[in-house]
DNA sequence: AAATCGTAGTTGTCTATACAACTTGTGTCA
DNA sequence: TGACACAAGTTGTATAGACAACTACGATTT
């Protein structure tokens, strides 16, 4: 394996380059008018296209905004963006090195109260799965996992070993996902979750709330709870 | 004001939107073969630059994913990403339609510890800018402000009017960004941050750590705290 | 002064073609 | 059997040209 980052960059990734270096060294600042791609054209001696879709890229990248009949301009950076990462918590356990196994505290299948049924888009009182499990990282606590099904999205929910299979692999893998909502807050643990967590009752935790829809039904409802002194979520952003 | 959604898709988004449809409909799953660009090219009648186009942008939203030489194919979706953005707290609780006001608890040039000299690249016992603000939404605190900032990266700093310009503000207009990266995780508030933020020593708060680089620089580092019970942060995906 | 029109400049899209770089399978040769 | 060469198919990049859609601004008209 002797690949490395090409030694030579396209002609479109030149031009991005040029732009790049020029907003972030702060020669051009926000609002700033960037060249047209006639001008650009001319400067690197390559095709339209190819300056089109340099622009088009950093437009996607966020750092410029375009306005058909008027110009390319520097974009308000006045917001930091990057990409947080929900993954199965089997695979970020295993990409750590450590062991990961699950505890199930429940799995049943009972009617939905009013609120449950209306947020999975079901009549009141539908049938529902409903699990509960405890995800533990080298036999650690971190993660207490309440989540309801929609039985129209996976309908053998209830038949997985989630000793094997986590819910959301099980769920990916039934029920092909299209739209995904989440919420995260610090919460106090409830009396239940602390015992199984293995924390104090006054320890802060991370709570998300996620909400997975496919195709035309809401999918599952799940509340992921993780201790404030074993967990934390980690991001980064580069222009 | 009349323009809505542009009525018919351009040719690139209508190839775009059939391979999504069988995406997201489950009719090809992750590891599938999508058709290559002649066959498209054909069905469509459109040329191959479009083709090109519309899977190149899959790509970028992580739909599909290329091999030169070999093909397109549909991608592992089990990974939930979206984009988690950080933005500017006067202008978030602005857009909410809210007052936004400042108060500042600290504001002054002061020898930095090893650790922090470490963590802003600085030599032992530097001079850094250290501010400490309550932030406040229509007069109840949303969050505790703790930052340094590296001098070489805002000189004037401390010059800075900190109840009308926060300092995210003053920084991205002093020191373009490069990079950032942060951090987030349950906590409970120290006794100073309870008493400015007006909570119990027991809530739990969100506490957000943030890295700013500027150039060669490192600019900032903050401790950002939220009570529990008034913030969240939300984030959402689409296939 | 206000409204209208026209024009130059800009971005948005699309085509037909070309060559480069890479992968995969097949067939040949040693 | 194994190593190698080749060819077909695929994506990556780039070009030159074309027309459409839109903006901004100045000139003209009312």
């Amino acid at each position: 394996m002797t690949s490395t980052l090409p030694t030579v960059l396209p002609a479109y990734g030149r031009v991005k380059a040029f732009i790049k270096k020029r907003i972030s060294a702060g020669t051009w600042k926000p609002g700033d008018p960037v060249p047209s791609e006639s001008a650009l054209m001319v400067q690197f001696g390559v095709s339209r296209m190819t300056v089109n879709r340099a622009l088009r890229e950093l437009m996607g990248e966020g750092l410029v905004t375009r306005v058909q009949g008027s110009g390319t301009f520097v974009a308000e950076l006045h917001r930091i963006s990057s990409t947080l990462t929900i993954r199965d918590i089997h695979e970020e356990v295993a990409e750590r090195g450590h062991i990961h196994t699950a505890r199930v505290l429940l799995a049943v299948s009972e009617k939905a109260s009013t609120d449950l049924a209306c947020t999975l888009g079901l009549p009141d009182a539908a049938q529902v799965f409903h699990t509960i499990l405890i995800h533990l990282e080298n036999g650690v606590p971190i993660q207490y996992e309440d989540r309801y099904v929609n039985p129209a999205a996976a309908p053998r929910y209830l038949e997985t070993d989630f000793t094997q299979t986590t819910p959301t692999h099980h769920l990916l893998e039934q029920a092909p996902l299209t739209e995904a909502s989440y919420s995260i807050e610090a919460c106090l643990p409830s009396a239940q979750e602390a015992k199984h967590l293995g924390i104090a009752s006054g320890e802060a935790c991370l709570a998300m709330m996620r909400r997975t829809v496919s195709g035309a039904n809401i999918a599952s409802v799940a509340r992921l709870v993780y201790p404030g002194s074993r967990y934390s979520f980690a991001g980064k952003f580069q222009a």
